[in-house]
DNA sequence: GATTGGCACTCAGGAACGGCGAGTGCCAGA
DNA sequence: TCTGGCACTCGCCGTTCCTGAGTGCCAATC
């Protein structure tokens, strides 16, 4: 059982261990938040937090750092997310409002975070899976080889190169293009698939190949992981920070640039209820132990597109981390609304 | 002056640097190398190569190691370039023939140029300046958005969202699209310029305002260093070879993340001769004198479109990682070759 | 004149040691 | 339930010492 002054006391080891990065005692609490008691009575309160798991003595007769779990209690219970100093509000819209299109806004976010929080920021690209498609287009880029442009209301632009397997003449290529717009186009991509089954049947025979092969294309561009892609910033920062992470910065430098891992937890991150979520330490996959992330839905009318965050070591300062990343998403969801205008 | 014995010592120190990455006395090199003279001698020769500034010694009375100076003439003078084994060619061919689209080969490229040299890979896109226009084409989004594709003969796809400034109605967005590709077709995109003058006069008046907008933004999508920017991986290499690089990996990762820096060494090294040219220590920029690059060009059909490369720490095996850039960049030219027919 | 063995000298790096001090657990008394 | 006191632990830091690799120089030799 940890009782109410206990959980004081956690917040006060939190803080003081993110702000100086070294084991805080019982004397240091005392001294620095003024509890009405003495240092021994603190002492106490400590014990039973070690006993509950939520820190740990680095070695015997040493202060205490906070475990996974101590943190994972601080964020869930006792932490209020600081707002953003007026001056970081504004260079929030400044930064933002002057990208043009998806890759600009894209690019900008996750620098401005990345130097709001000090640690590596990291945007999905908004998800093929929640967004309806705005327009298809077929270019004839040779006599057999078509560009397949297919327009995402999220502002996303996909292309593919399709070999067409036979010649196409005329308008052919157009008329194509036309023939998926007029099928999928204001439809949410997951229903894209079925509709197209119609256009194959429906082809021109002379261009049957070609129109078999573009849709194949678009079926893939339509997938609902297709494209699915991280951009980064700020990975100076994990090394920065001193000798955090102890050995493990290159694993997680690989885990950054492979994606896959972050991809995934990114994902399942969407099914939490909050608009800020934590991963925390063991929390995280394997190699990124001693790391945690914070990240934030943004999206465009209501429904998520992706998710913004930051990741950093598991000693990071999650209120002030948690509010700039609920502003920059915040500030993201409005600029798509807009640019979708 | 340097004897040519003296030469031989530099490239022993050189090679033994590289591999143990300890200083390397005169008793280790009679031992390894078999010189047919006493380490006394040798040592008469490391005063000369300390003299000439091609080697130091870290502090007074240990091995010497070579400095910025001293790989530039081992570089330039000492090194063959060591053919790259069976397996590794096949390793370059089976990985690059996989890839579809642009962005695939670019993203192959780098991964696998850094496994081969264990180092963080680069590569540069296909500039604009050097390619020509193959097809242009306008999209039309809504009542007064229109979005430009300009697709380029080095397989380079740009996209710009144009604000028409006006309603577009009825098929006059592609006519707009007609008339530009008609002007620049064919053309290299730095004579496409002038041509565009025309199309603005010539246009239909109703549309004259988006005309105008579409041909602005096709003149920034051609602008010489329009979208220049490298694909980067491997940067865990960075970090993972113990403690190489001493302090400044924080700034060489703010280098690689900027990209401008690098950008700019990529187009120096352009102007050189040979085929692979290496830029050592204190020769790159602010920031990155503990390190050195090694680029490739590579370029469809004569024309170079672009260079690959390497970026490591001065104390990097020369010999192999040129090997292996200039592999990869030969490889990449014959296949953007292909991908063009 | 180049090369060589010998010799005295220099230093970085590691091991051993000891003192300091922050921090702990426990206990008896308020 | 809290507090002050006390003995104890142990990581950290500075000191000292030692070792070994490596050097520069020199007189002797080929």
């Amino acid at each position: 059982m940890v009782t109410d002054r206990g959980l004081q006391v956690l917040r006060a080891i939190v803080q003081d261990y993110v702000a100086s990065s070294e084991p805080v005692g019982s004397k240091t609490i005392v001294e620095r938040h003024s509890f009405g008691v003495s240092a021994a009575t603190i002492r106490g309160d400590m014990a039973m937090l070690e006993e509950a798991e939520l820190i740990v003595a680095p070695h015997t007769s040493s202060g205490r750092i906070p475990t996974d779990k101590g943190y994972r209690v601080y964020v869930d219970r006792l932490q209020g997310m600081q707002p953003l100093s007026p001056a970081q509000r504004q260079a929030i819209a400044r930064f933002l409002d002057e990208a043009d299109d998806l890759d600009d806004v894209m690019a900008r976010s996750v620098r401005l975070l990345s130097q709001l929080t000090n640690q590596v920021a990291l945007a999905q690209y908004p998800s093929v899976a929640k967004a309806r498609v705005r327009r298809v287009e077929v270019v004839q880029l040779a006599a057999s080889r078509l560009l397949l442009v297919v327009i995402l209301d999220s502002g996303r632009v996909e292309q593919r190169m399709v070999d067409a397997g036979q010649q196409v003449e005329g308008d052919a290529a157009q008329a194509i293009g036309r023939a998926l717009d007029v099928a999928v186009a204001g439809k949410p991509t997951t229903d894209a698939e079925e509709s197209l089954v119609a256009v194959v049947e429906g082809a021109d025979p002379a261009v049957a190949t070609a129109t078999a092969r573009v849709v194949v294309a678009l079926g893939e561009a339509l997938a609902p992981t297709a494209g699915d892609r991280l951009v980064i910033a700020g990975a100076s920062h994990l090394v920065r920070g001193r000798h955090d992470l102890s050995g493990s910065v290159t694993l997680v430098l690989e885990a950054i640039e492979e994606q896959v891992t972050l991809l995934r937890l990114f994902g399942e991150m969407d099914a939490e209820a909050s608009a800020v979520a934590t991963r925390i330490g063991r929390e995280m996959a394997d190699g990124l132990e001693q790391t945690s992330i914070v990240t934030g839905a943004y999206g465009a009318g209501g429904h998520e597109a992706g998710r913004v965050g930051v990741l950093g070591p598991t000693r990071m300062d999650y209120a002030s981390n948690m509010a700039a990343v609920r502003a920059v998403a915040r500030y993201l969801t409005r600029l798509l609304d807009d640019e979708e205008r």
